[in-house]
DNA sequence: AGCAAATGTGAGGATAGCTCATGTTTTGGA
DNA sequence: TCCAAAACATGAGCTATCCTCACATTTGCT
């Protein structure tokens, strides 16, 4: 119903969102054309406020010449979602490409925090879609996948720094510090500084913390608990 | 532009999103009868289509008399959240109230986390809105001040469990675990059973370290960190 | 050049939130 | 009881926006 699949393409990323896969080198460079300028919108007013008819106007094409590139408005917030979601991973990748102690990831979490952090105040576009992101059953979708994504890449430089640690339990927290990145972001941006800034840390540390295979509290612990 | 703050009423919380405050008796009823139907509508289709005719159909009443007593469709689905907000935090105050050790904590925690998750899985109105929440600049603000308030209680229980704490970082801790719990609801909703259950699980762990004072990896943090 | 396929166009359909001029009921004082 | 004023109710229709579709134009190929 709101997902259609309809993507044999050789490049299901960013054209599954498209209506039909531009042949023609002009077509391409439109449909880079027809994103800069919603994005543009979406940094000035909102992608609530960001009208199709805009989009087409700034983009200096028709409405429905729009309409042949994106089935419909969601499509254009997606694919941009989905990019923004491809630049952070590499940035993960990149980061965790050398942890193999957990001394490591702690310098390297915090660094793509703060990194991600800078990114969030800086570009009102990220901030926008993510804002609006859970109104969309398909952008949630999205953002999920790109939770489990980034929490494999987190996993497997877990599972370097902490060598014998239950599997299941390191995905499970993985996956979990990987979301909250995201919720912990739009948090701070609610509360707006400096209480996001004191945020940021406090979810760093709640981070390590979590990755630590010692209960935190051993002599409370029940066995069975 | 989005918050009318046009409430001197007495009572701004359930009446604030009013247009007026309703003086004769058969006004309250309608009030009431009003938020059944869009809470069933909710239920059974989701706020989004929702549509307000509908809820006037269903209430039986006017259109026109829908919009005397809500200034706009945001506005109901904002009362219905304020009032679930109000219920979790009866629920969260009785649960934390004879809180005195951390041993208690603990208990205590699981015990709101497991309710609430009940209840998020047995209400679909309650799982909707909270989804559709960051949608809605107000509703933003509102599921961010519930957290505040939910940490207030948190922050209390925790200062008799961990006398001599550093305030600030419990404060921190505490409205990141609350936000949390909305965040971490949406996400086992997400993903579904029966992973959703073990995500429920890793959380209640991840946050029982974070009331934790000792440093996750002592011998690592440099002392400035 | 000439034809078919791909692409472009924008008036208008469809939907849903919301308004407002008008009608009806309730209230409260004489 | 009677009446005027205030409160409340009504629903046709205004408005705004997403999206479609029948038709026009351009492109690629022989």
């Amino acid at each position: 119903m709101a997902l259609d699949q309809t993507a044999p393409s050789p490049i299901p990323e960013d054209e599954g969102a498209m209506r039909k896969s531009p042949t023609q080198k002009r077509s391409r460079e439109r449909v880079e054309h027809i994103l800069m300028s919603a994005s543009r919108l979406i940094a000035e007013r909102g992608s609530d406020t960001m009208r199709m008819s805009e989009v087409a106007e700034l983009s200096g094409i028709s409405i429905g010449s729009l309409y042949q590139y994106f089935p419909d408005k969601a499509a254009i917030i997606r694919t941009l979602a989905e990019r923004y979601n491809a630049i952070s991973r590499t940035c993960i990748t990149d980061g965790l490409a050398d942890v193999t102690t957990m001394e490591d990831l702690q310098r390297a979490f915090s660094a793509l925090i703060d990194e991600y952090y800078a990114i969030f105040l800086a570009e009102p576009v990220i901030r926008d879609i993510w804002s609006a992101m859970q109104a969309d059953k398909a952008l949630r979708e999205i953002e999920l996948e790109a939770s489990r994504q980034n929490a494999i890449l987190l996993t497997t430089a877990l599972k370097r720094a902490l060598p014998g640690e239950d599997i299941g339990k390191l995905q499970a927290s993985a996956l979990l510090v990987m979301y909250f990145c995201e919720c912990v972001m739009r948090l701070a941006i609610s509360t707006g500084e400096p209480e996001g800034r004191v945020l940021i840390e406090a979810y760093k540390r709640m981070a390590y913390r979590s990755f630590d295979d010692a209960p935190a509290f051993p002599r409370l612990l029940t066995p069975g608990g």
